[in-house]
DNA sequence: AATGAATGAGTATTCATTCAT
DNA sequence: CATGAATGAATACTCATTCAT
């Protein structure tokens, strides 16, 4: 097996065990052994597991923020585009999640797992990496969102942010999951394109509705 | 030191490092050393690490449960009680939520951090162990939820559900980081209780969105 | 449960335990907790597991021994009585060891490991205190059974008594596996009342047999 | 250290401290500190210390098997040859065990030590181990040694062929403590060739001794 | 006389990584 | 470019024993 084939194998099959069992529970043995390659291939190829994470990482980020870039680059380039709204923004997010997914059923899942635990005390390497590399892309995007959210302060709003965050993340890394759970209770399980869908609608109205002023009474 | 002193202080000094590092990073030694207990002692009171990974659980679910079993008995009883709304549910809740973390700050996080964990494909086991212990007691809650939510077919109030737990789970379980953030670019940290009380209006809103009834066309 | 009571409940579960799985596999553990009795109770009673070993030993040989004696000298005390036979000796200790049997299952299994245990090389303590309190006792007994064997030199006679020995313990130790694997061969299974009678000629014949002088022609 | 060096010195190792102190008191510590390898290496190359077990297993058991299959062939290939004799064929094995022995000294008794062993209780899979791989090796020899016993039932052949395999497990496990106890006795130790070439008459004598057919008395 | 709690030393095994070739 | 062998540090857990009461 030549270079780019032991290389993009170990991608392969560490997506698929990370996915499944999580970075730390997931060991560079079950990796290297799924994917038919040396067990010393990942320390030569990525350097350490870390080296192996980050580079999963960058291959399902770099695309998905090139996908929105291009999105909202098109949408504005159309001459008589009126305000973007929130529902198109969204749905723009979901469709590059959904062009991540066609091309690799694990990525998304593994990407929002280390999104999850980008956001854990003691990972603020893997934060710093993540938003060092890609959180300058995501402003303009961001920034629109919140012109069309119900006004609020700006901690507010950063706070609702992750409201969302936590929402997509722990739906998205758990798919596999919650599909499992609804089709043993309704016979039946969505594709992850229809739970993109649905989100729309649900994080819309979460940003957009208005703060509750009565003060919450301290037990 | 006595008994409860020592099952105390493991369980004490576990909740901490748990939140701080997750399940599988916190090590039996960290834990002991850290309470300054010997080694064997967490084998000695719990059996094993699992088991004091459920103790742990347990400490928090179940004054949990009876807690929001109580309030909404003292809801109920009140003679001239009309329909219960959305919002005194989700305030219910995060004064539920509130009680926890008032007896102890991190018992919350680890909590979220746990339940998180149970969504993961390889964790049916402790999935099954919270469901099948603390599931039924919330039923009423999630019935008398659905009745002020929009109208929708069960599988979609299945992922609306779950869309709100991330949200939850995510925050909770993040909230020393997430805090640590907004103090870094607004120069000011929310209080849990703050955060929780803002999660209401967001999560209402998004149970109570209208579906988006046009398809989301495939790529 | 009084002292007694809760003495010899722990030498019955520890004789059941020895017997199927031998010493340094049974754990105080699994003994005490057999016993239904406290897990310190082994070392309150009997000083230490050792102490307890040598406790189960002590209860078998002593009786062994004396019921051998008694054989021995009523056999004596017979006026007429010819010069004894190998086979009646033979006969005199398969009937000591069945009078042991009766009394307790597992003792004659349990005695025969620890015999057989004594015989390792790091084991001389264990050797030393059986021969030195009950060495002296079966002196007369292998006295008489060398008047009846095939002339021989003493070092020889030596290792053909280990021979025997070697018979015996291991088939004693092991009857429980023994009569499994026989009865599902055969369909049937001996007891061990059977099997001790059939060993008397087989030993008997092995001693009277005449030695081998051609030479064993080294490889 | 090249490969077959580290993994051979961890069984010569582990062979000469089985020998001693058999297989549950020896630590893979004790194994790796005395083959001067690293600690890990008996799960690098074994896997386990149960795999280390059966590997020693099979180093003696192979060239045992072979080894009386190839004196059986020989034999069998001399043309004038008549009916073949117990003698002759206790002779074979033993010769085989020498084989064994000359080229390993700890070699015999590690493996006589595992045939106790394999007959404990629950031990059962270490049987179905051994039994599933040479039993059927051993068929012919078993056979042919049946042939000039002396007449006698299925089942009566099955017990005395354990009576003679606790003869030769006991005393080739234990024939250092043995040779020791007859030095300390008659100041003369005999060699494995010397013991192996005696027990060939008790053995004989014991497979032809007639079957008593006076009833063992029960008391 | 007895026990629940606690302990220090030990167990086999697993980990990501490194090295020599 | 790649790999089989090897490694040091760590893992959870178990052991017989002891202590305080």
């Amino acid at each position: 097996m030549n270079h780019k084939g032991t290389s993009a194998s170990i991608v392969n099959a560490a997506e698929v065990l990370f996915a499944e069992q999580g970075f730390t529970e997931t060991t560079v043995r079950q990796i290297t052994s799924s994917a038919k390659v040396n067990l010393a291939a990942i320390n030569y190829h990525f350097g350490s597991k870390k080296g192996l994470i980050q580079a999963v990482a960058e291959k399902t980020l770099t695309p998905l923020c090139a996908e929105l870039e291009d999105m909202l680059a098109q949408r504005g380039s159309v001459s008589d585009a009126g305000q973007i709204t929130l529902d198109e923004l969204l749905e723009m997010l979901m469709r590059a999640f959904l062009v991540v997914h066609s091309n690799n059923v694990n990525a998304l899942a593994v990407f929002m797992r280390l999104l999850e635990l980008s956001y854990m005390q003691n990972q603020g390497e893997l934060r710093e990496f993540i938003m060092s590399r890609y959180g300058e892309k995501l402003h303009p995007f961001i920034h629109l969102t919140r012109q069309d959210s119900a006004p609020m302060e700006d901690d507010e709003f950063f706070w609702r942010l992750h409201f969302l965050l936590g929402s997509i993340t722990f739906t998205l890394s758990n798919f596999h999951t919650l599909r499992a759970l609804e089709k043993k209770t309704y016979q039946s399980g969505a594709e992850v394109e229809k739970i993109l869908h649905r989100m729309i609608p649900v994080l819309s109205a979460g940003l957009q509705a208005r703060s509750d002023k009565t003060f919450f009474c301290r037990l």
